[in-house]
DNA sequence: TTGAAAGCGCTAACAA
DNA sequence: TTGTTAGCGCTTTCAA
């Protein structure tokens, strides 16, 4: 079914077929198009976007490459981004780099081979070089979540240092003095950097010192992490409370004090980064800080898309708000009014 | 940058070109192949794939199409797919008829305009003359996680039946006797049916007759989920445990139990479908029926692929093991045996 | 061993 | 208002 047996039907051409198609009305008889319409109901035609594609070198497809489809985090994002797609008109396609720079390379190439219109990237973060010519280049690309470090590119992420800020400062607040920080080793990625900025400035701002400082850092590859974080508690016997920088991070020091018999939030309190579905069935119900991954979604699609129609240069920093939800890990009396952060 | 520039730097037809790209070497000498790689390398060119596609009628695109990308099941599935197609050359265009039937078929057709060789879809179970039709035209399709009524239709799920039996037999082998079963209130999915059956059979099994199922049914829009479980559970005051068939819904009904003050697993037992990151956490530890997301995902992908390479026809019903995960919430004693249904 | 030319299904400049 | 024609970038038949 093509659009020549369309117009043969129709007896037009197939220049009439695609001018209706295209919802050109305006150079036609209202006589032809109910021709045409009906021909194409009959003959249950679908354009081939192909062929359009490759004609009007637009596909109407934009990617998105994830980095972790293990962490549930990403299928709330994805959903912002699929529904705002839809929304606007466009396909989807989506890959997953896994933290491969080389895996995060091939896609890409991929990507464009397909003539994509765009990607919405959580950049691996280590492939600097790709991400300046792509930018270079003025290849539509907007990165998520994982801050790039060039003044050209477009960015949906969230305030990190604000987030690690309000978690720390509200510990600080309800008396905690020995707070650590519990997060992955990665050099490459802008969040964990920004959490532990947050954290420290919320040590600072309450009085404490540089050398009051707790850092925890786990291997994020390893299967190891409950260990070590218990072998870091043992380590640090003084701590009062944790700040943990990623859900899954959470679900493992909530094991480990559990195995150390630990108790949440008496002994220890309590943050987790990223609110989830589970969050508050945990024992005790775990304080979190609130990421909006589905307008992260929904608003690096947007930006993307935005860009695609010529419009003039986005904001290139977008960045959403976190958001503190108490709840009993943390030692704060539950129903107490939240606090704002300084 | 196209095959033509290629072919002029090298000095040799687009042919000849095409021919080497496509690993054709049989009848090229290595001195033109090579001069032919130097010119690809030194322009960076990358073959445009509509070009490929409409030429060849083939893109090596697979479509998935989820109804929900909210539940974390979802989101294993997608990698094990994703994973599957990667290995095997393919790309993934994703979308989410999010339940709804028009959705669904719309999507449909924006796969098939765009020539994805084939989808792998969890079907709404609302279009069945859309499913029928499809397998009727022998369009390359698998079927994930629900079953679709027609001899022909190619799919890969879990066995539900098994599952809920081996959920609920374990909890009448702890000496439960008042066992309700949770579930949503939807008239076309199979999974309900099935996990339906399955646990009847179980009563049925241990001697219990029809008239002791105990149906808490809930609508799945809706956003009150946990106040009809409470009223359920007053409504039946006597039972003593809880089949959940589905990981939300397994969520509500903890909170419905804890707002209940009912302890589990002393006054009621749960058992809920789907392991997930966080049922260990859980106040108690949940017991599970693990569905292996992840290779229902390799094996959909895998299935697919196969078909369109025009191997012989797949077993038609591709069914996995589902799998008991004991833990305290079930009232079996943990660190004992996990039990094997009958 | 290599190349010329036709054609995949569509759009758009130009002509009628 | 409609049609003719060229061409998007690739593959493939047929010829050299």
């Amino acid at each position: 079914m093509t659009i020549a047996d369309v117009a043969n039907r129709a007896n037009v051409s197939k220049t009439t077929v695609s001018r209706i198609l295209n919802g050109n009305y305006a150079h036609t008889t209202e006589q032809t198009r109910d021709r045409v319409l009906q021909a194409i109901k009959e003959l249950d035609y679908r354009p081939n976007a192909l062929a359009k594609g490759l004609k009007s070198m637009k596909t109407n497809v934009v990617g998105i490459m994830l980095s972790n489809l293990k962490n549930p985090f990403w299928s709330t994002v994805l959903e912002g981004v699929e529904d705002t797609c839809h929304d606007l008109g466009y396909n989807l396609m989506i890959c997953n780099s896994d933290e491969d720079e080389q895996l995060e390379e091939e896609y890409m190439r991929e990507f464009r081979m397909r003539q994509v219109d765009g990607v919405i990237i959580n950049p691996t973060g280590k492939n600097s070089p790709l991400y300046d010519s792509l930018i270079m280049e003025q290849y539509p690309i907007v990165f998520i979540n994982r801050r790039v470090q060039n003044e050209n590119a477009s960015n949906v992420i969230v305030d990190n240092v604000k987030g690690a800020y309000i978690a720390v400062n509200h510990l600080l607040r309800y008396g905690r003095r020995k707070v650590a920080i519990c997060m992955y080793r990665n050099a490459y990625v802008s969040t964990w950097k920004e959490r532990l900025e947050g954290y420290k400035q919320a040590l600072l701002a309450n009085g404490f010192s540089e050398s009051d400082l707790i850092i925890m850092e786990l291997e994020e590859k390893a299967d190891t992490k409950k260990e070590s974080i218990i072998r870091l508690l043992k380590k640090h016997a003084d701590i009062d409370a944790i700040f943990s920088t990623n859900n899954m991070i959470t679900l493992e020091v909530i094991g480990a004090l559990r195995e150390l018999n630990l108790q949440v939030p008496a002994q220890i309190a309590v943050v987790g980064y990223d609110e989830t579905v589970w969050a508050k069935y945990l024992d005790p119900p775990l304080t979190t800080i609130r990421q909006p991954g589905y307008q992260m979604g929904q608003r690096a699609a947007h930006n993307l898309i935005e860009m695609l129609s010529g419009k003039q240069r986005q904001q290139a920093m977008d960045m959403l708000e976190p958001e503190l939800i108490v709840r009993a890990s943390c030692g704060a009396i539950p129903g107490d009014t939240v606090l704002q952060p300084n």
